[in-house]
DNA sequence: CATGAATGAGGGTTCATTCAT
DNA sequence: TATGAATGAACCCTCATTCAT
């Protein structure tokens, strides 16, 4: 299986050169440099340098995916706030097992092209809509404060994504999964200010 | 007064390229086309590419600290409550008014150059610091509960951000500031939770 | 006008380059070293590299189509005969013009770009129409015998496109052009028997 | 003869190939994919791709010369003009057996490979050769006008060019070979002329 | 000051050919 | 023998920047 290791160097080196220098900045040369391949050798591998991008992102983003679990109510499910204090601790998680990674997403917002842009677009558009759904489902239970859905799902999303770049880049010495976990939950439910009841 | 007027347009179209296209997308040769001047004109104002958008974000991040002021204790100076709502509506109403900075400024959140990646980063930890700061202060004096102040501070800036983004883009229709203020106000002091008590 | 003078650099270039090494083999570096300029300089006055053969292809069909003059009859015209004679001559002495630009064209027969083999194909065929016209007026007229004119006209395109190439690449010494032309009208009149009555 | 069958395959798909798109657009990847073969097993049979279009030419120039005969004069032999139009036939009809050889030839008149160009170079030398002859022993033999010889045997193998490169484009519907061969040797003896006594 | 013309460095990609199995 | 994988040389083209007027 020669093949799948030097897939697997490509994938590597791909994510440590887009993740540092970005993608209009990284240049092939640096990808297969890196890969100890030759330069030919990259194109039996990828259409062409965004293709490997694109098969980067994509493996990301279902990664991220697959750690985002829809909340489900109901008989012999863990309690809501369970099962968002375990989505949180998924993705926290992953940020600091893969920093590169989302470097390397968070670098390519937006621009790159159609369909990739498309692509984050969606991603993040789902991710947006499972947090104003489990915000309206909240609010039809009463445990939830009426409030503009959307901005605060934004909100949130950015929040959540503001606290991982800076995991990822180290600037948060977030060895303590658990304790920001925890600070964040915390500060969407009850907010920073005192006296918040208890429940 | 020529000279201002020509450079006001390099300015502008600018501004229109780098947040349509991105830096490394963005050509010289859009730019002045755009503005109505020759290629080497253009040099006659910048000494390359990268200054141009390195005047543009650091006006953009100029307007954007005037917007932000701290907040100030003592007599004769509003509720710390009240300035932190007049700081975020200075800043919503700044994105619902120049949606294309915004747009460029989170087009460039990193990776263009040494330099310009350190103002970036050093206007973020300016804000941050001043969240921060804002937060101890409210701890001590009893209106803020103990928490991690770090990730929610850099949760808080992420949260401005993304609102901000989606507002630059129109996929929040924000004309009413207000609430769109208040919603964000609302969320970061009480969270999402009901039963929090009314100061 | 130095930017012509640039232009007709590039032009002759592109001639010699072109006829000796033929589209494929030659490269940008050969056409700009030849010419004196900056590779990029080449892309200011040609799209690419097919543009610029394009280009010289065209020049010359058109250059061809000029000294090719229908056969006009009617007072006060030239006999027919001399009219042919005319258009033989003027092509000969083109070949001996330019035999560069002949030369280029028999190495680009076919095989480059859809648009240019049409163009050159629809040039063909325009000068064999013309032959086809000549004989079948010439039958209508009883001077020329009934005949596959397709074939014929193939015949004789295909006779004067081999002793124009000859011509170019010096192979047949048509120093005398008078000569030569005289050879290929008897031939195609007479053909080659001896006992053919004079008209 | 597994071996055998695979150069077969091979010749088949260049014959196919290079007709089709050329040498230089023709990819290895083309010609193997078509033989139904490996990349590498290419050059167990090949030196090179050039190598593989020099069998193929090779082999078609042999067959063209096989067809072409030499007139013979003396007792018990056709007369000169039987042997003529059996030359002319052998190789119209060989041109309508084999349309894809002929193309391929026309698509490689020269600039590929100084030994292939002398190749064909001499190919044509050697058919003009006995063209000049012929013509010189008939009109020693006074059966043909003097002329100028070379000229008129370049005009000959032109005609016979394109008439071949026509009919091997199914320009000329030749299926009717002989009405074809009798045009080219009427035209080629008689001219076009009326009024040429019959011998 | 303003400009159109010119440039060279550099990048992505292709493809004939060879290697290792 | 047969092969898929690997290679490096080469090429076209773009673009930010400078020159000469």
């Amino acid at each position: 299986m020669l093949k799948e290791r030097r897939l697997e160097q490509v994938f590597q080196s791909g994510i440590e050169v887009f993740s540092q220098k970005g993608f209009h900045k990284a240049s092939i040369s640096d990808i297969v440099r890196r890969a100890g391949i030759a330069r030919a050798t990259f194109y039996l591998y990828f259409k062409n340098k965004r293709h490997l991008l694109s098969r980067l992102l994509g493996y990301l983003l279902q990664e991220l995916d697959q750690r985002i679990k829809s909340i489900e109510l109901g008989e012999g499910q863990p309690p809501p706030l369970e099962q968002l204090r375990a989505n949180l601790t998924r993705i926290i998680t992953f940020g600091l097992e893969e920093p590169q990674l989302i470097q390397m997403l968070f670098r390519h917002d937006v621009g790159l092209d159609e369909d990739l842009d498309q692509e984050l677009h969606r991603f993040y558009e789902r991710v947006t809509d499972r947090i104003e759904w489990a915000l309206r489902l909240g609010i039809e239970m009463g445990l939830v404060r009426a409030c503009h859905t959307k901005v605060i799902a934004y909100s949130v999303l950015g929040g959540i994504k503001e606290v991982m770049k800076q995991i990822a880049s180290k600037q948060i010495s977030a060895l303590d999964v658990q304790a920001t976990v925890e600070s964040l939950l915390e500060f969407g439910l009850r907010g920073v200010l005192v006296g918040s009841v208890e429940r």
